[in-house]
DNA sequence: TCTGGTGATATTGTATTACAAGTTTAAGCA
DNA sequence: TGCTTAAACTTGTAATACAATATCACCAGA
């Protein structure tokens, strides 16, 4: 089988983001480091200074670096975010999202169980009664922030970045108008039902009993799943 | 408490950001629609060409659009790899990454395990028997790409892309050198105790026992466990 | 010695102009 | 209509220029 190369050429930009990702590596750049003046690159790589200015910009949205006038470009320390910045609202538009990203948080929730259980300390927990407790008397929107909040409580235990990165794409996307007619109705016995299941998940994690846990989950994101689909 | 709000002001690229943002979103640009050029783009963000080939660049670097020289700049369609494209090395070089992505990876293996019990195909279930089949006799570095294609198979079953989107991520860390060592021997025993882990997760498969797939991954998943940490 | 001011220098952000090279479109012709 | 050719358009890249501010070395004064 006769394999055809691309014929795609590369960009001057795109040598320089090579350029440029082996100098931070092999320079050993860590977060707060200055990287070299942007003539300095020019010289370094022979290209034109927009070319390196285009680089830069690559990194620059990815969170790796940033950069603020007449200071320089700097390292960025590693924001468990930056993955998923700037694809909401490309996501949103995509009919399909709504139900990956429903799933991806049921799957990851179900798979903490063990994890958060074992690991979760009283501070935390306290916070999450905390959340809790002002969701029975909220409304509307708040009750809606209130509830992804007690969620993005639960991610947080691990102590993950990968997993608290997940948050903002969550957060954001429950938030959208998308879902917010979706969700349980904003009622007295509505906001009664969610509580419930949370303190139910609350008590689970009070008694480190996972089998409850489970079973509360599981009821709770059911409620989800049927509203959606 | 008297908030001291930022005084770092906003860039003219940082504006044409948002403005290309809006612009992709209100048009309804979709997967393959072309934008319109960078001359008029100018205009319409009252800009110079830079600042809207550095906007471009953002959108690029995230994987939304992608151009070609004289042709012009096109709507991409979403990859699942892309949030995740160019983090690798940066991740790398952090310490405690590797913990996270393990157990990033065990929580997903776990909390998918009712999803993947119920969903499974049988073509699916004959691609993991034949990546198996394969490992009882692989060596070296054939064989741990054996194992991480078993685990990307399982993990694209549900067809999520936000899923198979952490194969990427799966992949390139744990084809580092920084877990080679740390993994499994590669002796005929080795090969042959990961062969019959990933057998009874067949076979729990294939039973549709999520039970047994239950205990079945967190057997396959502790001997990770004490081996990296 | 420490403090504060001052001016030179360095650096990023932005605009303008220019051109190469290839793509698309339009025009003209058979 | 179908083909050929020329014009217009588009991205990639360079060079130059300048505004505005941060940084730093230097110096004066207490």
């Amino acid at each position: 089988m006769a394999v055809i190369e691309s014929v795609k050429r590369e960009t001057a930009t795109e040598a320089a983001i090579r350029g440029l990702e082996k100098y931070i590596i092999q320079a050993g750049l860590q977060p707060g480091s200055r990287l070299m003046s942007e003539n300095d690159l020019c010289q370094k790589l022979q290209v034109s200074r927009i070319v390196v200015r285009e680089a830069m910009q690559h990194f620059k949205s990815l969170g790796i670096i940033d950069s603020s006038p007449k200071r320089g470009a700097f390292i960025r320390q590693f924001h468990p975010e930056d993955p998923y910045r700037g694809y909401i609202p490309y996501m949103m538009r995509d009919p399909a999202a709504a139900r990956e990203i429903a799933q991806m948080r049921a799957i990851i929730e179900r798979g903490m169980i063990q994890e958060i259980v074992e690991k979760i300390t009283p501070e935390q927990l306290a916070e999450l009664e905390e959340i809790n407790n002002k969701l029975l008397k909220a409304t509307s929107k708040r009750r809606m922030e209130l509830d992804i909040a007690f969620h993005s409580a639960l991610l947080s235990i691990p102590g993950n970045r990968l997993l608290t990165g997940l948050r903002t794409l969550l957060y954001d996307f429950f938030q959208s108008t998308r879902m917010a007619g979706k969700y349980a109705p904003f009622t007295p016995d509505g906001n009664r039902k969610v509580y419930d299941e949370h303190q139910t998940m609350i008590q689970a994690l009070r008694q480190k009993d996972a089998a409850l846990l489970r079973s509360a989950i599981d009821a709770h994101i059911k409620e989800y799943r049927n509203e959606e689909l």
